[in-house]
DNA sequence: CAGAATCCATCAAGATACTG
DNA sequence: CAGTATCTTGATGGATTCTG
């Protein structure tokens, strides 16, 4: 008997709640980082080469985007595109798998910004030691 | 002149992609992990003990789920209701915050199983070498 | 039953330097 | 410019033990 609220994570017959949760972290396991998510969201507006992506995205060190864009290179999601010129010139840009993506992504993103301050405000609270 | 299907990940004017991003990095920091996803997926169909919960994620351990918990409760997205009963009782129910993230997780679980199959295949083909 | 505390192995990620 | 290789450290997470 649950409520209609309680989303539809659980699948149809909520007999097994676990069965959408592993899917989802899954999914989480191979997006859910910090530099993965940024690299995604900048390649949303278009193609960047990658030093583009290195100055867009501040904090993120040489080696940690190398190995992001080719997690997202090896899922599909990201392609990579090089020019036999020298110097190199090599250009990432989603794929049609990749856009897919961004509509759930920007809906989180959504959530983020509008309850950003809740997250806040929430937390300063237990910090206060309200229990 | 990007194209309308590049998501509004960008903002209003695509000229600080970067924004939205960071915001997005945010949450993915604190909920993008596979045991919060799980639990709040759990959850989501209900309050539930801790051992229930633990019982209910394959492989996760007695001090992570403490710990997912904790972080859970600290951002408000999850409600702990003790008993004062012994042996004890203690209850975890999402809030109205953490039922509010059900709806965009729900469409990231949606994307997976939609999605899962394509991301499998290309992993195989990258990792088959072709390049 | 719920959870705190300690210990420990592993791994992720930064810095740095080198190559084509 | 784009990418690789090596090294080192600090955080993470698991196993275990102890308490109310």
């Amino acid at each position: 008997m649950k409520n209609p609220e309680t989303l539809g994570i659980t699948g149809e017959d909520a007999e097994d709640p676990g069965r959408e949760c592993m899917a989802l972290a899954q999914v989480i396991d191979r997006i859910g980082d910090k530099w993965t998510v940024m690299v995604v969201g900048h390649l949303s507006s278009g193609a960047m080469r990658f030093n583009a992506i290195q100055r867009a995205i501040p904090g993120i060190s040489h080696r940690m985007l190398t190995l992001t864009l080719r997690g997202l290179q090896r899922d599909g999601l990201v392609d990579r595109r090089s020019f036999g010129t020298v110097p190199p010139r090599v250009e990432y840009r989603l794929t049609a798998l990749g856009q897919s993506l961004c509509a759930p992504l920007t809906a989180l993103a959504a959530w983020a910004s509008d309850h950003r301050r809740d997250v806040e405000t929430a937390r300063h609270r237990y910090d206060a030691g309200d229990s």
